[in-house]
DNA sequence: TTTTATATAAGTGTCAACACTTTTTAAAAA
DNA sequence: TTTTTAAAAAGTGTTGACACTTATATAAAA
């Protein structure tokens, strides 16, 4: 990316926010990496002071960690707090998908339904990539639905936290496959309104995608 | 507070975060009202570099909002808000009294059972102050056996959140008697290994405070 | 050759000055 | 008196300079 881009009607440091976010989420600084502030400056067109702020800001955030007089390093996630996470991660997904089931109308069956079928023809076409994005459309809608607008950005975070663990989250056909199963019992236990199925079924897809998470790391030692 | 006070080994923006979370927190700073740089680096004995730090790590935390070229505000929070993160922070306790029933030991059924005694004091002097106190303590041993540390953080910012709601949370004699009882169950359960009971019962204590949050908000009317 | 001490470089921490924007105040016009 | 306009004040945004700390490279001693 070339140093220059188009700059912010929102403030500088929020502008250099977005992009160190950016650098981060594609692994362009990896976990444990330093923000070289002299550097970040340079690239981004400014001077330390609002790369700082936006480093701060990062901090508050929890996407990086500062250690005094030796800089600021991107966050590495342990074991433990991706478990964690996951565990989490399952219960704002049951807790919505139970809340779905009052708040569900017939747009959104419409939705769902469009949802399932294009992440069929992904998982057809083996396209990993397309399927990771319709994954994350089902699970906003989902969320979208608990009306609980907090929930849902929570749950945002975590994903992206986890993100920030495994960047290349590599799904293989076969996982795809169960995956989509999964959403599909969701869907029809919203729809149903059965809510405490709707909440174990949410509950377990979140701790089998973990599972397969887990697997695919095994696999790779 | 005189302007002075013992400087910091962790950096001086830390510093200065943790001052000013305790002016938030206290409500010397209320909701909506503006953070001076200014007049706040010459309180904290530093120049406005630091203390901008410190404020963007505190939007970062979201404890305050900022507005290009007009200064940085603390959060207010809205009913919807605020109904939202009882929710979760329900869900949370729910969550973290059900793992407890996996995790806990004699030394924890002693200290349960001092707590929910000197509450029990607590209520007779009719001490809120206190109540208050061990009412938190009671609240983080659960969620400290939830042996989920990120839940516990979590918990505790919402709390903290809350409180930034409704900074003087005015309990009477007769609410502070009906938690306890509500305490003293979920403690039974916890103890007796009843997963979903113990799950319910602290869900439906938070719920139940937020009932009598808002029942006195009404009175206040 | 390995270790230790020293000098150098690189990087973070802090500050004061200045540019720019918004708000307030005061004056002029309606 | 009310509204509009202009000037002043207050406050945020940004920068470059300098102090201080940590890491790196170099040279001396073992």
């Amino acid at each position: 990316m070339p140093p220059s881009k188009e700059k912010p009607e929102q403030g500088l440091p929020l502008f250099v926010v977005e992009e160190l976010k950016n650098l981060i989420y594609t692994g362009q600084l990896k976990p444990g990496e330093r923000l070289n502030e002299a550097v970040l400056a340079l690239r981004m067109g400014t001077s330390r002071g609002p790369v700082r702020e936006a480093i701060r800001m990062l901090t508050g955030l929890g996407l990086v960690k500062a250690a005094i007089n030796r800089g600021v390093f991107v966050r590495q996630i342990s074991m433990r707090e991706m478990l964690e996470i996951y565990e989490l991660r399952a219960l704002m997904l049951g807790f919505a998908a139970e809340r779905a089931t009052e708040h569900v109308g017939e747009e959104h069956k419409l939705q769902f339904e469009q949802l399932l079928k294009q992440m069929d023809a992904a998982c057809d076409a083996e396209n990993a990539n397309l399927y990771y994005d319709l994954n994350l459309q089902f699970h906003a809608l989902v969320m979208r639905l608990s009306h609980n607008q907090r929930a849902h950005e929570t749950y945002d975070d975590y994903v992206k936290e986890l993100h920030l663990f495994r960047r290349r989250y590599f799904n293989s056909p076969g996982n795809m496959r169960r995956s989509n199963i999964e959403h599909r019992s969701i869907y029809e236990a919203i729809v149903s309104g059965a809510k405490a199925k709707a909440k174990s079924a949410a509950e377990r897809h979140v701790l089998s995608g973990r599972q397969r998470l887990l697997s695919s790391m095994d696999d790779a030692l």
